[in-house]
DNA sequence: AACTCAGTCAACCGCCCGCTC
DNA sequence: GGAGCGGGCGGTTGACTGAGT
């Protein structure tokens, strides 16, 4: 049998994997799971991010949901599984083993071979890759000089950037993740606040693909939400923004809200690579047809403007 | 400082297996 | 039954690091 189809497409990406790459993906996998590892790289590149702007003088009640679709994961799904299992999965046991694995181990081995697999289901957060690298590199070479002494300080020789990953939450909260920490996700809604993205290294993603989102979202214009709405939210004062696209989108937004019944799509291909804003004056969602194909966004902003 | 070498481990490759159609 | 697909697993590679010279 050959390679996956997967793993056939010539744009896939090898190699080690960036903390950009390895966000995406545990941001998918804790939101989502990880159900059909195929799927993974494609979706991994879309966020929703939330706002709200209340009223004001110059803007109105608005809801703000936008859908980010960045490029996905360049990878094959099955990469994409081992880099979650054996190094992401956030009850991985990482450093050095302890005698008491070592001599477990030792005697799983004796029993069922190199069945790595079998082996680390006895070891709770290790991984079979994991044991396989500490035989191969340690034990073996423990059983052929029996007589060296048991050194500890030579197990775990890596630095701690390797044994923790940084992870910011949706509430923009930095987060390591070690053998210690699970992901301190809140809820699955998989939803993220634009002043949580734009604090994070997130930032890197959207400088590269979707222009500077940091300059049309300074931080004094963001300010605390009032009332009932949840916490990762986080409201936008539209109006009082630079002469971007982004916020004239706001404005068109605003002025249409005036004109029209319920709410306007607005299109900013420009700045995000294929993403939309949703307004609704009454601060709802406007149901199925808010998530509209690429394809027909455009379609949707011309006639928007047609009626202007 | 520059080079070599050994150890570590993340990631890939190829195969097997189970599931679905 | 068999072809196709995807997940799982073990073997292997090679990038990286630090110690030694």
């Amino acid at each position: 049998m050959g390679k996956h189809s997967c793993c056939n497409q010539e744009n896939v990406k090898r190699g080690l994997w960036s903390p950009e790459e390895d966000e995406k993906l545990i941001k998918y996998i804790t939101a989502h799971g990880y159900g059909c590892w195929s799927e993974v790289p494609e979706k991994a590149g879309v966020f929703v991010a939330c706002t709200r702007a209340p009223p004001s003088e110059n803007c109105i009640y608005i809801y703000t949901e936008v859908t980010i679709c960045i490029p996905g994961l360049q990878r094959c799904g099955k990469s994409c599984r081992l880099r979650w299992i054996n190094y992401l999965r956030p009850d991985i046991r990482r450093g050095r083993f302890t005698p008491e694995e070592e001599q477990l181990i030792i005697s799983l081995h004796e029993a069922v071979g190199n069945r790595w697999a079998h082996i680390a289901s006895h070891l709770p957060g290790r991984t079979d890759n994991g044991i396989k690298n500490y035989w191969n590199s340690w034990i073996k070479k423990k059983i052929r000089k029996p007589s060296s002494p048991a050194s500890t300080n030579m197990e775990n020789p890596r630095t701690d950037h390797q044994h923790s990953q940084f992870f910011v939450d949706k509430f923009g909260q930095n987060h390591f993740l070690n053998q210690e920490t699970l992901i301190p996700f809140h809820d699955p809604s998989f939803t993220f606040d634009i002043n949580g993205i734009y604090n994070s290294h997130m930032d890197q993603i959207f400088l590269e693909h979707a222009g500077t989102l940091q300059n049309q979202i300074q931080a004094e214009e963001i300010f605390q939400p009032a009332g009932s709405f949840s916490d990762n939210m986080v409201p936008i004062d539209v109006q009082s923004c630079d002469n971007t696209n982004f916020f004239k989108a706001g404005e068109m937004a605003v002025d249409s809200l005036q004109r029209q019944e319920d709410s306007i799509w607005i299109d900013t291909h420009q700045y995000f690579s294929s993403s939309y804003f949703v307004w609704d004056q009454a601060g709802q969602l406007g149901g199925e047809e808010i998530f509209p194909t690429t394809s027909n966004m455009g379609t949707m902003l011309e006639s928007s403007n047609e009626h202007e």
